[in-house]
DNA sequence: CGAAATGAGGAATATTATATTCCTTTGCGT
DNA sequence: ACGCAAAGGAATATAATATTCCTCATTTCG
């Protein structure tokens, strides 16, 4: 229990000078932190002695310790919300309201995500990417740059990966699949327009369509021949996409780290491209 | 920020005393608490001064200051982050336990990061970004996606975005600033060869340098007018840079929904802009 | 009713801890 | 090799804390 929910609780039972120097304490103990002993009986009227007998009556070897106990109460106090915040952030937040209510939303779109896509689709996905010969990753705006980082993740395991910002190059990639490819589509919405053609042309030559969109149903969903999910929480961190790229971060993490398990020689993969890279870091 | 990371963050860079003396701190946090100056000297094998000179390079008033430090640290690392086991993922590791130990790595990074930085130091970075007539983001690798995430949220903010692919570009772009401009740097590593370039010319035309980097003492980080820092976790989740990418984007998202409180008119901009995607989206 | 007992609480003091100064050493650049 | 700068310990000054001792008010019991 918190010393200052104690000393809160001791206060009506504690002799004069006691009480005064804990009434002290409970309205102000970031600046009675500040304070020595002798410094605190000044505040409140009393002798330095007194203090330490104070905090002797409470059960600590000296003021020091007291001392100890108050900044942990007040540590922990900080965090009180025990857990994670989860709401609508808005404009008269508090910093570290918007902080808990931020980290809340990332945290349930993962946990979300994760429990959004079966081990047995998940899966399905991974045998694809393995056996394919190219993968093609499409998407755009916020998406693009998930599937940008999910392309330099399967170029370490040395994977031959297809990825272009311009889309009229991207459709060309797309025309020029066989079935020995796969597609990997992202859009949270499923609905958008050079994702679905993309995706359209790909299936018409025959690539598996790996297809990653939010649950409610959607024209990408209906081309997949396996489809994953992201849950996003687009209202709660309002006017942004935040969540919804965390999602896809997700189940594009997910996916990278469980091929490293299938991959043959995977690790050797990555030592070598970071090594590659480290040349460039002075 | 904890202070037990710091330490471990700078421990290479210390010297041998006080190498020494954190060393037994974060081995035994709890034991240090427990001693004087005097004892902590004894126990390590250093003088006394060397203790509180030791607390003075970190920044505090004196060993006391510092030991309340510690002692609060110490009390939020009792946190426990419930249901979220954090350990170090490998090939044996079952399905579900990978997911969770995926999750709370990034819940991690994402926590701390949020309380590495301070409210004062992310004040002062969103007041230069409010106040500049640009700002260039710079960034490559991982980062440059974190990069361009932030500069779409920037842009739907109205603001004024540099931010190319091409370092040769970027390297010209910088040498066009002034120092009513400012530069996002993002780096963990805070050694980039490009962003290093990108910042000291930048600087040398008088804008405001914002490093984005890790805590350990870097060259970026030397160069920052203002410096924020990205806590990583990545010998957990290995041989990827999924964690820093996550603490990049915990940051420039908490920068984000802070701009939203203090540009003008931002949720007008937010609007039209999200508009103006809609109707590419069917 | 009054004297002894008790305990609160402050003044003074002893003890201990902390901060500063000063000096030696060592390593580094010229 | 020389001088300089930084590290770090010894000594010291300063400050904080703990203890002792004393006074005074209240209570208890003869």
């Amino acid at each position: 229990m918190s010393i200052l929910k104690i000393l809160g609780a001791q206060l009506e039972a504690m002799t004069q000078a006691d009480r005064q120097i804990a009434q002290f304490i409970i309205d102000d103990p970031e600046r009675m932190l500040a304070l020595s002993s002798a410094a605190l009986a000044a505040a409140t009227g009393r002798s330095q002695s007194s203090v330490v007998k104070f905090s002797q009556k409470l059960g600590y070897a000296g003021y020091q310790q007291f001392k100890l106990a108050v900044n942990k109460a007040k540590a922990l106090e900080w965090q009180a919300p025990a857990g994670v915040i989860h709401g609508t952030i808005d404009a008269s937040d508090s910093y570290v309201n918007i902080l808990q209510k931020l980290i809340g939303s990332k945290l349930l779109s993962m946990r979300e995500t994760a429990a959004a896509n079966s081990e047995d689709m998940i899966d399905a996905a991974l045998g694809a990417i393995v056996g394919a010969r190219k993968t093609l990753l499409a998407g755009v705006g916020a998406s693009s740059l998930v599937a940008k980082d999910f392309s330099y993740k399967l170029l370490k395991l040395g994977r031959t990966v297809l990825l272009d910002n311009d889309s009229h190059i991207q459709i060309s990639n797309a025309s020029a699949l066989t079935k020995a490819d796969v597609v990997v589509a992202l859009s949270h919405s499923g609905r958008s327009l050079e994702i679905l053609r993309i995706a359209e042309l790909a299936k018409k030559r025959g690539a598996t369509i790996i297809s990653i969109t939010g649950l409610q149903p959607n024209p990408l969903l209906a081309l997949a021949d396996i489809s994953l999910h992201t849950i996003a929480d687009e209202d709660r961190v309002r006017s942004s996409a935040i969540t919804s790229r965390d999602a896809q971060l997700m189940l594009t993490d997910m996916l990278f780290i469980l091929l490293l398990r299938r991959v043959p020689g995977a690790h050797d993969f990555i030592q070598h491209s970071e090594t590659a890279v480290t040349v460039l870091k002075m």
